[in-house]
This record gives structure tokens, C-alpha cells and sequence, in this order.
DNA sequence: GTTCTATATCGATGGCTATCGATCTGTCTG
DNA sequence: CAGACAGATCGATAGCCATCGATATAGAAC
């Protein structure tokens, strides 16, 4: 998976040929997307009432088991597309929108309307 | 992985939250990125000289065996990434951006600069 | 201090898949 | 026809990782 944030890491998968290295970096990013497990926990952070939400709010919807969900939580964190902030007992999260979006700029450019 | 073409199936993941469906189909979507010989295969196909590629010329560059290549061709044609067209004995392959770009629109709508 | 609760870590396991060599299919050439 | 070659398919294997229960850590309340 890579135990790394995302960083931008080149031009955009159709515009250039990837090297061995760059392809490897990009891959391991799109790993973390590719869990159905992850994605729901983004959204559902993405889409809480403040902005953020206690981890305690997400085993349930989940369906999956506590240790679970704090390792997913881990992977997103470290990728840098979840922060965290601990309050007393609780743990907060909130998104980080423009890690998202270095990704989806990996797979295209966005289109000048102009 | 999934064996069908990807569609646009939801909302970007940080507008709304997803079903545990759209988790699934979408996290199968992204499986297909998330592997460096295959962004490899698409870059590599997507920057040819004629807009396509014989899949004869794909083997060497991946460093991978013939049988590899062809499965992860093969997957990726069978999401739509790809287009196959079989001329003789060959097998040309050119990309196909919209499916790579209902992907991308799956992380964030493209901001409106107005 | 003790107890309760929230989260993280550990260790084990099952399922998935990238990879390969061997083989099959299909097409062209002579 | 036979021979050569491109590509796909098959079967086996090895490594990765999502998941869990058990346990550790840490903070709050008493």
C-alpha cells in the first residue's frame, strides 16, 4: 500500500509515459481507493455535520469491526487524506480535499472551459 | 477486480455518501489503477504514435511475460479503458480518455472557474 | 489509586491476484 | 498441407492485505 502521503508525482497517466518508479508511486495511491471499505469512510467523513466526525461514528455504519475501521483510518491518515485530531478520549476526523484532488488530476488534466 | 465496464455510478465521493454498492463498484474501478504495470500499460498506450499500439510492442517495454501483459490488456479492455481491434495476426490497442475520465469525475467535479 | 471507555496494536488467517510456464487458437506464408 | 508466429487461456504458486479477536494504551471519572 505505501506508508507515505500522496504527493504529485507527475504529469497525468495520458500525457506522458510513466517510468517504472512513477507508475509504482501513483499505483500504491490509487490502492487506497481501491476498498470499498476506504471509500465509504471518505465520503462519510467528507459529508459529516461539522466537517469532522468521532471515529466512534463510523464502526457502526461500516459493518465492520472497531480494529478494522482504525486501520483504515491509519492508511487514510498517513496518505494525508483524512486529518486527525484527538480530543480527551475521542479521535476526529476531517478530509483533505486537495489530496483527492492531486489524484484525480493523475488521471487527466482538468478541461479549460475557454 | 470486477469483470464489467465502468460507468459513472455516483456522486463524487466527498458530495455525498456512498451506498455500500457504489463503494463496491467504484473500489473495483480503481483496483484497475491501482496496479503500476497497468497505469503503465495505459500510459504507454495512450502516448503511441498513431493513437494505437500493437500489443506485440507492449511486452519488452513492461518487462513482464507475454501471458501477464495480455491478462492486464485484457482487463483493462474489458472496463472500457481500452479499445481492441484485431488486424491479421496483431492486435491493436488505443485508449479510450472518457472512461479514465468518468473515473477521475468519481474523485470531484471539476471546479467551475466562473 | 480503580474502573470504564475510546482507540491503537498485535498475530493469525483466508481470500484474492499478479505472475509464470505450458499449451491452445487463430492467421499468415509458402 | 506444414511451419511460424501472435495472442489468449489454463493451472499452479507466491505474496499481499482485509479482517478478526485479543490485548495494550491512554484518558476521564470516580
Amino acid at each position: 500500500m505505501s506508508d507515505h502521503a500522496i504527493t504529485a508525482c507527475c504529469a497525468p497517466v495520458l500525457d506522458a509515459a510513466l517510468s517504472s518508479a512513477q507508475a509504482e508511486e501513483l499505483a500504491a495511491s490509487f490502492k487506497l481507493l481501491a476498498d470499498p471499505v476506504r471509500l465509504r469512510l471518505l465520503s462519510l467523513v467528507a459529508n459529516a455535520e461539522d466537517g469532522e466526525v468521532c471515529a466512534c461514528a463510523l464502526v457502526e455504519p461500516l459493518e465492520r469491526s472497531q480494529p478494522t475501521v482504525s486501520h483504515h483510518l491509519s492508511a487514510l491518515t498517513t496518505a494525508g487524506l483524512l486529518a486527525r485530531e484527538k480530543r480527551g478520549r475521542w479521535v476526529f476526523y476531517r478530509a483533505v480535499p486537495e489530496r483527492l484532488a492531486i489524484l484525480r488530476d493523475a488521471l487527466g488534466a482538468r478541461e479549460m472551459t475557454a
